[in-house]
RNA sequence: GGGCGAAUGGCGGAACUGGUAGACGCGCACGACUCAAAAUCGUGUUUCGCAAGAAGUGAGAGUUCGAUUCUCUCUUCGCCCACCA
């Protein structure tokens, strides 16, 4: 018995595969197409447990797509644009392109070494110029089309480094580097019209049958369609303010109103703008940051002005008009009106300023008398205290009367409302995609021509200076345009918008006139099932599917509207905690096992503190380096117990008990390999009986399955079975055409998860022409049923019976059984319910 | 505060449209081999009970001949969003 090897058998097939260009993809119009594409990585250096789970999960789908006759994309690039590049660098005085020309080929190489079915030939990098000259046209053809424009918008931003933070960088109000506490800073920014489209997307996710409904919703919630009414208030007072319009989705509750609060950015700010009082406030609102939670617990606060607001409905009535700071002013008008009684927030205000709280709707279980007292009342009911609105179902046919009549007065409108805000693309940053276009000396921006991309990011430049490095680079701003003399736009584009597009480019990565070629679109997209981790359920994927809108959009030769039709989003892979006595984080391989009990290893009479298992992270220590394993284990190894432990959907638990054993049952498999191959020598004349096939057929029907449903842990544990079943069955005699045909079509189901192992099993055995095998219908049929006896529901026993006995037989049958008859003594029978061939309930 | 989802042995998890709960693995126990250990192989392993048997899928109700599966209420946990007017 020799030992599996699986250090020269798995480099033996990753130089085959290599040399012979297995996993290299052509357009073959004969054949049908699957694209299939993991999440490509960020090029951070090592890869990690997550990779290995993710990679190995598509790779397992493409590879039986593959079996099955399918003509398969699956490539592999690199997000290679992004902050931590630039942030290395600037530590260790490297160049942001090395590091990352570096780390991709470490990584490169760490991948190989999984086995994976990816065509390298394909290999793109989004921080290549050969990538993102691609991105700028892209850029100015949405300029062309009015779907890219530049704002004043508020930033994150942190005053130490002189740079704008993107909200995730923002904890607890402070920058996450420099621990200053962020301002909010208005900046000129560009911005694509993501909102344009907040309809279509929406629309869209309707016909998206293979994405998970948990992403469908939590993309249909950031989109956030209202509907609701605008209304415009008359206002009285000393300035020249005559109209404000509101946003609201309840204008039936418009005769509790109490005040109209407006965001500080308003336009009637600007008669503020000399108001020491106002500015101070003003100052107050921006200290809570942009995005923070903070505000939706902190308090709420406002300034009163000398306006006053006339309710539409109620002309004797006017309140006051307030600057608030809970009102957004990229939602709606940025103007609100509040009513106390129906809105908690409102409520809240009201209760700090000490404004009226008039009741309007009245639950259904109270009377007229009801009245809003310690909280506010936004559930249904029936119209109070509302003149012509009286009697009214809230929120049935009240809000929709409402509107109505404001639209008869002509002093309001039916609208929708989205959510969704355009999205924000400049970074002043250095290592990203810059932006191609230009300023005259009156801040007019220019499109760079066509002809003039890619616009190149300057080399070798010197980043440890505050803010966007590119701003010092005054020779590399400079560019004559038409004769014209102007200077470059220096903030480079958000990484999301480099991933909003590569799987596109991967159909054509070498065409050099555009980012893609139509005809290779046109065969390979879309991605017909695409992989990755939820965390990015809204941001990338919402982004990719504006993008394909966006490049659709006035054009007839591009018709992709949705980029991924089948979208999988795995779960994390976790790993136990370790503390020592001092309660530092400890890493898996400072620790040693003695007698079931965790100890320090350079210290083995300190116990350690074994925590919850949570995701792997560089700061508990709780990582296991994928590179260790593959050199300790085997790639199938990984691969198997990645696999086994979890359904891929969920998050799975590394373990080193876990990993030893899927090592340990491939040697299993080894040694059933060659017991069989002893059995096909033996050359047995008779078959002992057809179990062994009957078995095989079974057996491929729940891998069959099992695949198609990304029950990938239930495969393992078929695997598993088959070991059982063969290593006792193998023995009983059979002949070298079964075990041959069987054992193959067995190996050929087993490639998909362990591609080394099986191809070398499947070489040892002379296999050829190797496809996915079809079982057999008619060979699933058992022969022998068991039914379950239940009494009264209860099960009571089981009978062993042939196929399509009637309830008659069966019940003469069991009425003699040891085990039921003493049930059935001195009873009335008073009902029987039969189930063909699975159950029988007597009920007594 | 809003939305979505989950809860099954000591642990990870099976159970297709309601029909044998606990597949498969880990762990554990016992046994074989061994001077011994590791490795390997075998047996057992939901709980209570010597057994017959009984209980049992977060808690409580309901529908049903029959509920892990369907409905309602509640509890706990996880994820996403967050002053959205």
């Amino acid at each position: 018995m020799s030992r599996y090897n699986f250090k020269s058998v798995e480099t033996k097939w990753q130089n085959y595969w290599e040399k012979n260009k297995s996993f290299k993809a052509k357009i073959n119009p004969s054949k049908k197409k699957f694209y299939c594409l993991e999440m490509f990585p960020y090029p951070s250096g090592k890869i990690h447990m997550g990779h290995v789970r993710n990679y190995t999960i598509g790779d397992v789908l493409a590879r039986y797509k593959s079996l099955q006759g399918y003509n398969v994309l699956h490539p592999m690039g690199w997000d290679s644009f992004g902050m931590p590049a630039e942030n290395a660098a600037k530590q260790n005085n490297l160049d942001p392109k090395k590091w990352t020309e570096e780390n991709i080929l470490n990584m490169k190489t760490q991948l190989k070494k999984l086995g994976l079915s990816i065509d390298w030939e394909r290999e793109i990098s989004t921080c290549n110029k050969d990538y993102y000259k691609h991105q700028q046209a892209f850029f100015l053809e949405l300029y062309k089309k009015k779907l890219v424009y530049r704002k004043e918008n508020y930033v994150n931003w942190d005053p130490v480094d002189e740079t704008v933070l993107a909200n995730e960088q923002v904890i607890n109000g402070k920058g996450w580097r420099s621990g200053a506490v962020v301002e909010r800073k208005k900046l000129s920014q560009w911005f694509f019209n993501i909102s344009k489209f907040s309809q279509k997307l929406l629309d869209g996710l309707e016909k998206l049958d293979n994405w998970p409904n948990k992403v469908k919703t939590m993309q249909k919630n950031w989109i956030g369609k209202s509907f609701g009414c605008e209304i415009d208030f008359k206002i009285e007072g000393n300035l020249p303010v005559k109209n404000i319009k509101c946003f609201t989705t309840r204008p039936d509750t418009l005769f509790g109103f109490s005040f109209l609060a407006l965001s500080v950015d308003h336009e009637v700010s600007k008669y503020f703008e000399d108001n020491k009082d106002f500015l101070i406030f003003k100052e107050e609102c921006s200290k809570t940051g942009t995005t923070e939670e903070a505000i939706a617990v902190g308090e709420k606060i406002g300034f009163k002005t000398n306006l006053l607001a006339v309710n539409p409905l109620n002309p004797k009535q006017k309140v006051p008009v307030y600057f608030a700071n809970f009102v957004l002013m990229d939602y709606g008008f940025g103007a609100v009106f509040g009513c106390p009684a129906h809105d908690q927030r409102d409520f809240d205000f009201a209760k700090k300023y000490d404004l009226e709280i008039k009741t309007v709707v009245r639950p259904h279980d109270k009377d007229e008398k009801f009245r809003v007292d310690k909280e506010a009342y936004p559930g249904p009911g029936i119209l109070i205290n509302s003149n012509i609105l009286n009697g009214l179902r809230a929120p049935e046919n009240s809000i929709l009367e409402t509107i109505k009549i404001l639209e008869k007065k002509k002093i309001g409108k039916k609208q929708i409302n989205f959510r969704l805000k355009d999205w924000g693309v400049s970074r002043q940053r250095y290592w990203g995609c810059p932006i191609p276009i230009a300023y005259d000396e009156n801040g007019k921006p220019y499109p760079i021509p066509r002809s003039m991309l890619p616009v190149e990011l300057p080399e070798n430049i010197d980043l440890n200076v505050k803010g966007n490095p590119l701003d010092n680079q005054n020779n590399w701003r400079e560019v004559t345009i038409n004769g014209k003399k102007l200077l470059r736009e220096t903030d480079t584009l958000d990484t999301f918008v480099c991933s909003s597009w590569y799987y596109l480019r991967f159909c054509s990565p070498n065409e050099t006139e555009y980012g893609f070629k139509k005809d290779d679109i046109d065969y390979w997209m879309p991605v017909d099932q695409y992989i990755g981790g939820v965390e990015h359920a809204i941001l990338h994927l919402l982004y990719s599917r504006f993008f394909m809108q966006a490049l659709s959009h006035d054009n007839d030769n591009f018709n992709i509207l949705e980029p991924f039709d089948g979208l999988f989003t795995q779960g994390m892979v976790c790993h136990e905690t370790y503390k020592d006595p001092d309660d530092n984080w400890l890493s898996p391989d400072e620790i040693e096992n003695i007698d079931g009990k965790k100890y320090l290893k350079r210290d083995k009479t300190k116990a350690v503190l074994v925590g919850p298992s949570e995701s792997m992270s560089k700061s508990k220590k709780n990582t296991v380096d994928p590179e260790n394993i593959i050199a300790d284990y085997g790639a199938d190894s990984a691969r198997l117990f990645i696999l086994s432990d979890s359904p891929p959907a969920k998050d799975v638990q590394w373990s080193e008990e876990g990993i030893i054993s899927s090592f340990k049952f491939i040697q299993k498999l080894w040694k059933l390999n060659e017991k069989i191959l002893k059995e096909i020598n033996k050359g047995h004349k008779q078959d002992f009986d057809n179990e062994i096939s009957k078995f095989t057929n079974k057996y491929l029907k729940k891998v069959h399955d099992n695949l198609e449903n990304f029950s990938y842990n239930k495969i393992i544990a078929n695997l598993y079975e088959m070991y059982s079943f063969l290593n006792k069955q193998i023995e009983k005699a059979y002949t070298k055409p079964t075990l041959v045909e069987n054992y193959q079509k067995i190996l050929v189901a087993m490639t998909p998860i362990l591609p080394h192992f099986a191809n070398e099993c499947l070489s040892l055995i002379e296999a050829k022409n190797l496809s996915w095998p079809k079982y057999d219908v008619s060979m699933l049929k058992e022969e022998a049923i068991k039914i379950v006896i239940q009494i009264n529901g209860k099960k009571r026993g089981l009978v062993q019976s042939k196929p399509n006995i009637n309830e008659e037989k069966l019940f003469e049958i069991i009425k003699n059984d040891e085990k039921i008859k003493k049930y059935l003594i001195q009873k009335n029978i008073k009902k029987k319910i039969y189930i063909k061939d699975k159950l029988l309930n007597i009920i007594i």
